[in-house]
DNA sequence: CCTATTTATGACCATTTGGTCATAAATGAA
DNA sequence: TTCATTTATGACCAAATGGTCATAAATAGG
């Protein structure tokens, strides 16, 4: 059926490797021949298949965004009566998956690193981040509107406030990771502050 | 005495120029060329005081710190007999100061700014905010002991994990002050946090 | 004045950057 | 076999980058 020369990799695996180094040096720091080398593409393919190195940025940050969404996302559902396990379950998870792809590499969050070197000068990209962020937010604000009615009063603070301060803990949880801090250390951080925010 | 022609600006005035683009923009994203239009010094006469690039932004990165850390230990000082006051004083005043220099830009902290798009990739830049950031917390670290030996079990966890639990939200607050969130919400949160942990 | 010294200047350089494009290779269909 | 189509390739380009250096300007002292 199809005609033309067949492709020597899918462009979801381009898009996978691409990330990788994006995640792990930045938008600025990496170059078309880092994302070459690890391809093994030549530019002019990928700039056939996406555009420019900016689009390609954006495709390889929404493919973060989307599959840690989508992780925290079946989590949720699986724990859906158990809201207040759920919410741990998925902070916990996000966390872990920060780490996941290579344990000497400290990725931190792709998209923490984003709203550093790459948001603040872009307006797509800013908008892209707050976009998938907001729709992360809003399955977290859901469980802790449940457990709010669930049982009112047993929240330190009103959940909008809950709501912003796990945002800061896994913001900032993100930059240590990124340094020095380990994934152990990270988890037993977060469910101390859990445990504080009465959740 | 001296003899030679006179300089255009002193070098302390140069740094601070200079801060303030690296602290805007980041390491890579500032070329010297921005260097130059902010400080009205061409490019030899900055190598010729500064070495190159790198030394000069590390140059601008321990002014910033040692600026940051001078006025909170002031501040300290000042309140000595009330820690629990004193470091939530110097707290506020550390978000504050992040965005004292001009209030349409969102630097952040310079500091938080270049554990994500300098340090991971630079053993020196790492090893310099490592440095400044330990003097600083060893500040904080002084008055929590005293507040926990005024009165054990006040606090809500170790002296040690209320140290990390600031470490983290002051970073997380720095991402969010970069982007979207104002001073004043900022502060709102970190004294909400300081609450939970029984400071 | 003249000289030594310090600083400022901007032309110059090699390298790297993101991006383009003409060409070649590999397929399916006619 | 031929042709249209799709993808891969890498030479090529203009612009920008960090960095150097010879020269000029401005001072103080002799």
């Amino acid at each position: 059926m199809n005609a033309g020369r067949p492709r020597k990799s899918e462009p979801e695996d381009i898009l996978e490797k691409a990330m990788q180094v994006f995640w792990a040096q930045g938008y600025e720091a990496t170059s078309m021949a880092d994302i070459m080398a690890a391809t093994g593409l030549h530019k002019g393919s990928l700039y056939q298949t996406f555009g420019d190195k900016k689009s390609l940025f954006m495709a390889a940050l929404a493919r973060y965004l989307d599959h840690m969404f989508l992780e925290q996302k079946a989590i949720i559902d699986q724990l859906a009566d158990q809201p207040a396990l759920a919410l741990r379950t998925a902070l916990n998870n996000m966390l872990n998956m920060k780490c996941e792809h290579n344990d000497t590499l400290h990725g931190g969050c792709m998209a923490v690193n984003s709203l550093v070197d790459s948001a603040p000068f872009d307006e797509d990209i800013s908008q892209l981040i707050e976009h998938k962020k907001g729709r992360m937010i809003n399955e977290f604000m859901k469980l802790i509107m449940q457990i709010h009615e669930q049982n009112p009063g047993q929240l330190n603070g009103s959940p909008e406030v809950i709501g912003g301060m796990i945002g800061v803990t896994m913001q900032g949880l993100s930059i240590e990771m990124k340094n020095n801090m380990d994934v152990k250390q990270a988890n037993t951080m977060l469910n101390h502050q859990l445990n504080l925010l009465g959740l």
